[in-house]
DNA sequence: TTCATTTGACCGCC
DNA sequence: GGCGGTCAAATGAA
């Protein structure tokens, strides 16, 4: 139906968001010449941190235009334009099992319409309303990982997971030796977060979690990193006695603190020996942007995974603290 | 008092 | 109809 008009504005809308994004990587740019190297010594820590937070407040803008064009690209009808399903293929250990991750499937089901958007949906379904709405399991873009236990320190590598997550659910699935454990984000209902991950240990191996994410982080936390406690904002990043976490604890512990502390272990590219931190927000298909209402005013767009997308060499990792071990926060 | 977890039940998809 | 995912009341902890 929304044929050629939508066509034109989208084109429209793309290229301004298109030019946006390349201007602002301009000027990121030409910062990242100007003032390349961090601070010596001395330099208090007034410039730096003044053109860190301009340095990412550019990184945002990008990303939320890169986003946007992004998904524009995607829900054209041209196939070929397909962006989805490239990030889903690098993630760190896709479940060879199943888990159709399709991009298709985002908006796949014909017959999904039945939407309550949890919230409130209401209803004047436009194609983004059910991109995202649906309660079930097929239409969120999902992305699984491997978490290895160390009995030694608890959990491999980095913990990249510092969003708050609650817990909703737990379920003995068919086959499986462990219960699942279902798990949002705890901004949920105050920020329309509608990022949910499931957490179910390995049969094979205990020490083993594979950790499937669904949705993605529209809360603040996406970006703005959860830095020493908030006074005010008791956003219990888990108020979990902080785990020792072994394999000596009990399943449930076990789990507990897979919310706070995940490690992605690249099975499939094992190779690579260093643990691969994966930052908790999947790709850029973000539904929750593309959408009017619920998930989707995202003030910031938590999308900078996408940076590594299409920018593999851009460094980051000052500006998204998501790759923050977690443990200093607590 | 507030918030997180637990757990049984419900609902939708396959 | 079975299974997986979510809801919501009850309960516990800080």
């Amino acid at each position: 139906m929304e044929g050629k008009n939508m066509l034109s504005w989208e084109q429209k809308t793309l290229l301004s968001e298109l030019i946006l994004g390349f201007e602002a990587a301009k000027k990121l740019h030409a910062r990242h010449g100007e003032a390349p190297s961090p601070s010596p010594s001395s330099s208090s820590s007034s410039p730096v941190a003044a053109a860190a937070e301009t340095n990412e407040a550019l990184v945002k803008q990008i990303l939320s235009s890169y986003e946007k064009s992004l998904l524009m690209l995607n829900w054209s009808p041209s196939p070929s334009v397909q962006l989805i399903p490239t990030p889903v293929a690098v993630v760190p250990v896709a479940n060879p099992v199943r888990i159709p991750e399709s991009p298709a499937s985002i908006n796949g089901s014909p017959r999904s319409e039945d939407f309550t958007t949890d919230g409130g949906g209401s209803s004047e379904s436009h194609r983004q309303d059910y991109i995202f709405n649906s309660k079930k399991r097929k239409m969120l873009p999902k992305w699984s990982e491997k978490v290895r236990i160390n009995p030694e320190r608890g959990l491999e590598g980095p913990q990249d997971d510092v969003y708050s997550w609650r817990k909703y659910g737990q379920k003995d699935i068919l086959g499986a030796k462990f219960p699942r454990s279902y798990y949002r984000c705890t901004h949920r209902s105050t920020r329309n977060c509608c990022a949910t991950k499931q957490v179910q240990r390995s049969d094979g191996d205990p020490a083993v979690f594979e950790v499937t994410y669904r949705g993605t982080h529209t809360c603040p936390q996406a970006i703005a990193p959860p830095p020493p406690p908030p006074p005010a904002s008791p956003e219990k990043q888990d108020t979990r006695p902080k785990p020792t976490t072994t394999t000596t604890q009990k399943p449930n512990e076990l789990l507990e603190s897979l919310k706070t502390s995940l490690t992605v272990r690249t099975d499939g590219l094992d190779d690579v020996d260093d643990v691969f931190s994966f930052p908790n927000t999947p790709p850029f298909y973000d539904y929750g942007t593309i959408s009017g209402d619920f998930c989707s005013h995202v003030e910031s767009s938590p999308m900078f995974d996408v940076v590594d997308w299409f920018n593999p060499t851009v460094e980051i990792d000052t500006a998204f603290p998501t790759f923050l071990p977690e443990s200093i926060y607590y």
